[in-house]
DNA sequence: GTCTATACTAAGATAGAC
DNA sequence: GTCTATCTTAGTATAGAC
């Protein structure tokens, strides 16, 4: 029989986790409370435990859900091609996917370290796997011989750190719209690649 | 009259800094209690406040001290001259000088919206000011016409986040020295700023 | 599915003995 | 200068009524 309509678990559902996001993005996941969350979606702290077995739970699958759209969210984006313009396309894609992911991305950085070690190593495997895109990417132009690189993994590592950098100083209001601001970064790693 | 000498204030305060320090950046300020803290130090939480008025300060005090550590050190090793030779200073500086105080960058790249508004307000500052630092030599370079930039703030931000990526994976037991990373980014950097 | 009530633990901070 | 004891508040999580 089917559910019946009234009901708002589906509603509530979607609803805590998004608190739960907007929480732990402005104050940290240490420094938010169940109660809070609970006062953000309009019940009582023990009514989020039907949709969650525990505060640790609510912060995992945040994670790995934000990971698992990242990485298929390149997939489809992927242009294939000379290694060129793959980097092109990664450092537009990344820039564009974390800033309209400011808060998933902001929690993915900060509060790996409050994830007990089996759910920290899941998320570094989907962390490493999305740095091996553009370490693939960096290795085909040499091989290519298209750029020149003293080290392909601390280049790799190098210009993810630089492109995170947009995220925490990009303001819609700013002087420069997103996409003059990737302009600007594809510049930058097309010359430090040396390409 | 001199202070007693077996008195062990002079030696309990720092011990307090020191754990304050080491817990944070293990666990987060908002994770680390006063009780913590002072098991670490081998003193009972009332014991702690007879060095800081409360936890705040703890983490405030922690946090000017690094900053005025990092204006004043980058005074005594700005080489001056021409820019791309500041360029390279400041490149060698900012890794050798992050990689010896890691605790307190991590510190302060994550616990910023832990500090109260005026707290936050100073800091930002100091950090302001440091920046400038850097854009002051690629205003330089651009004057002196060695550099080519789109957007002189845009490319300080850049590399300050390049270069502080390092803190988040050197290993003193690595397959590089610090040297030979400061080497390759001091090559990625003078790359990416067309010089 | 949500509420109230509550068990249990621990937080920051203070008072007063030693 | 440090300890023990304590105040007050708030945390996560659960039980059982509705």
């Amino acid at each position: 029989m089917a559910r019946k309509s009234g009901s708002s678990a589906e509603k509530t559902r979607p609803l805590v986790e998004a608190a739960a996001k907007r929480l732990f993005a402005r104050h940290g996941y240490a420094a938010v409370s169940m109660r809070q969350i609970a006062a953000e979606v309009g019940v009582q702290a023990g009514a989020l435990y039907l949709y969650t077995p525990d505060k640790q739970s609510l912060l995992f699958e945040l994670m790995k859900t934000h990971m698992e759209e990242l990485l298929a969210a390149w997939a489809k984006s992927d242009p294939g091609g000379a290694a060129d313009r793959q980097l092109h396309a990664f450092v537009e894609f990344h820039i564009a996917f974390n800033l309209q992911s400011l808060e998933a991305v902001f929690i993915s950085y900060m509060e790996l370290r409050n994830l007990t070690p089996e759910n920290f190593a899941h998320i570094e495997d989907m962390r490493r796997a999305y740095e091996t895109v553009l370490e693939d990417i960096l290795k085909a132009g040499m091989a290519e011989g298209t750029y020149q690189l003293e080290d392909t993994k601390l280049t790799t590592l190098a210009i993810i750190a630089m492109l995170n950098g947009v995220n925490t100083w990009y303001k819609e209001s700013g002087r420069l719209t997103r996409e003059q601001v990737a302009g600007i970064y594809v510049e930058m790693v097309r010359r430090a690649v040396g390409g």
